[in-house]
DNA sequence: TCTGATCCCATGATATCCCACAATTTCCCA
DNA sequence: TGGGAAATTGTGGGATATCATGGGATCAGA
């Protein structure tokens, strides 16, 4: 498998450490770069995480503006600026910085959450109220399609 | 690592002395060059820093245009004319001149900004400010790419 | 001899490394 | 197919190294 997928909720121990689920590391190694790349994500209280393919990612989306062209600067501030690449301990552990967490509202348990090159990290309360909400708003897209007839049993939500 | 990430706010001591962030420093030393190439920002209250990598990359943008041109000695007085090598001390730290700081309005404390190739040295009031503008641009500009966000998944950046 | 720069050592707070362990899960082989 | 051995996983905590910072001593030039 190479793609993050199904999420998992773990706890923070006294020294702010989280496991990072042992699914997820694996793909990390297919990545072989050792640290966990990640950054608050830009428009929900969650954090965004994955190896290199995420950082190429990145790095494209930066690459396509000129060298010290304004929307550049601006660009690499708001993105590789907050951004940080966590160590990851012998056991597969990494501990989020502050900044992170805040942005989260993390306190002591996390969800994990695969979202295919990528995953995120939310406060778990958060992401069922993320996920509810996404529920929601895929049933009310469905209900549009309504006329076709395959949408009327949606397959639904999941968990 | 091999780039500039995160943010940083460190204090200037008595001296004038600012420790550069430990992790830029492994990435300055991956340079292999001592000292730290620092010239006043183009256009914003902040000083651009980084090692032989920044050095090289100036010296691409000058090279392109033409000897004698007007632009090329423009360009080479905004850069070249402004900007100092500052000395690292055996614990990794640097004074800022006068002249820096002062179009930093700089005082007390810095914030370092990882901008991938390079870092930037803000006065850390300013530095929130900008970021916050940044992200905002961010985030108004990704929601334009969502348009056409269908190709991302596509060819599938693994690696 | 004064001033500012440079070098060197000290120190508290983190961060990192390393070992431990219980609970599963996976594997293996009869 | 079952059951036990072996490897994995999530968690805990002590020991050590690193980092940011402070300040004395040394050195250079005026």
């Amino acid at each position: 498998m190479d793609r993050f997928v199904s999420n998992f909720t773990l706890r923070l121990d006294s020294k702010g450490r989280v496991s990072i689920p042992g699914s997820y590391r694996s793909v990390l190694d297919r990545g072989g770069f050792e640290g966990l790349y990640c950054y608050p994500a830009l428009d929900r209280p969650a954090i965004d995480a994955g190896g290199s393919a995420l950082m190429a990612e990145i790095e494209a989306l930066i690459g396509r503006y000129a060298p010290f062209s304004d929307q550049r600067e601006q660009f690499a501030l708001a993105l590789y600026g907050t951004s940080e690449t966590l160590k990851v301990d012998g056991e597969g552990r990494v501990v989020l910085s502050e900044n992170l967490k805040r942005h989260a509202r993390i306190t002591e348990t996390v969800a994990f959450v695969g979202l295919g090159h990528k995953f995120q990290i939310w406060e778990p309360g958060r992401f069922q109220n993320e996920l509810a909400e996404a529920t929601q708003k895929v049933r009310a897209l469905m209900g549009e399609l309504g006329s076709r007839s395959a949408a009327r049993d949606a397959p639904g939500a999941r968990e």
